[in-house]
DNA sequence: ATGCAAATAGGTATATGTACCCATATTTTT
DNA sequence: AAAAATATGGGTACATATACCTATTTGCAT
């Protein structure tokens, strides 16, 4: 049978020592360990033709693993990659599923998922924890929140909240936007109905719930 | 050479085999392994004179790491902990020291240096890891910052602030707290000066950044 | 004991925001 | 083409907040 080729993407050495004692004696050939994405980004790009599968941790120095798989997929299609997580944060599945990565498995997996993992991976497949399902749809509830939430503004709207909430008055976002006080007030006046706020306080949560701005 | 006895706690299978493994042919030995600290816990009550060294990572599910040394530290007092922990974050360190674990070092660690740290808590020395330092050092200054940063406001100032990022107005906050809306207003104009705010909006967004609401 | 910070409260003036009413031009959706 | 949403602007009244000033009481610290 032949040997698929690894990389293997770790700042953490207990873990790329764990990772290549569970596959010794498998059909699976480690042919490289990165401690970072750059330095996984560099080997890559010297070694495209020896190399299957990127197994790669998401929080790393230099580059994380997000990056390193978006890269990966930008331009090596034939490169596989199977993300680790230490945490099933949701913000972490977001993340995977944007950067396209065929599997995303925690560290705390068995060695029998992480090999069935690996299985799915190298024939085409994909491959994602159970445990990171129900993190999943929770994701996507909250995401969709997030954007019924922002979706009730209009962008001119959000324009004027984020001045709001910079710490401007209705007369210097008129001034800065060329527009009358008493259009923004009109405006502040829709977005306390829409978003059901009480005041300008209201707004400003508002807005910094939805990453309008930063508190 | 008489054999030390070590109980491995960590919920990541594959951890648990790296340190297995580093510390194959060496004076230690592996007489447990736990998954959390909850089990941990009764393992060592059922078997206190077996164990000298425990090793811990620090986030666990059902019992974290912190709260295990403190047990330990408070009945066992012949056992050493060595913390272990993924990142050096400022809050966990912190909390080690609290602790009182006798070590704290990150799985990043090279096994000389994960060896080293055993031969000193061993013979009743400490071992940091040389990385956890800076962050130390860092986390001193920003818990001061953020004291000082939310020093300046008195108790019922930040009470009263409290009462504004949730919306209410300074006539309500006054019959809330049996006091006059102009000491309310006049607090208002206090913390305004001591935060360097140019209106309720930049102190609704003080209060999230220090944690007085949530937005 | 004297001073200092904190909490209390008042006055007055002004600035800012909010709630209603209204209208019109533009764009988007149906 | 008609309807709806959006962005624009006006008026009036009221609510709320802010900037100054003042003062008294309490408790804590030098």
């Amino acid at each position: 049978m032949e040997k698929i080729n690894i990389l293997l993407v770790d700042d953490h050495r207990i873990m790329l020592d764990g990772i290549e004692s569970m596959l010794q004696n498998s059909q699976y050939n480690i042919v490289g360990l990165c401690a970072n994405g750059e330095e996984a980004w560099t080997w890559i790009n010297a070694n495209e033709d020896k190399v299957n599968i990127v197994i790669t941790d998401i929080s790393m120095p230099l580059m994380n693993g997000i990056e390193l798989c978006k890269k990966i997929k930008a331009t090596y299609h034939h490169i596989n990659v199977l993300m680790l997580s230490m945490y099933n944060s949701a913000a972490a599945v977001d993340e995977v599923l944007q950067a396209e990565a065929d599997g995303f498995i925690l560290k705390n997996a068995s060695k029998v998922e992480f090999i069935n993992a690996l299985h799915k991976i190298q024939n085409g497949g994909t491959y994602f924890s159970q445990e990171i399902i129900p993190f999943l749809y929770k994701q996507i509830i909250a995401e969709r929140k997030k954007e019924m939430e922002l979706g009730v503004l209009t962008q001119r709207e959000k324009e004027i909240l984020e001045m709001i909430a910079l710490e401007f008055t209705s007369d210097e976002i008129a001034s800065k936007l060329f527009i009358s006080k008493k259009t923004v007030d009109n405006h502040r006046t829709n977005m306390l109905q829409k978003t059901h706020c009480k005041s300008t306080i209201g707004l400003v949560k508002f807005a910094i719930r939805n990453g309008i701005v930063s508190s």
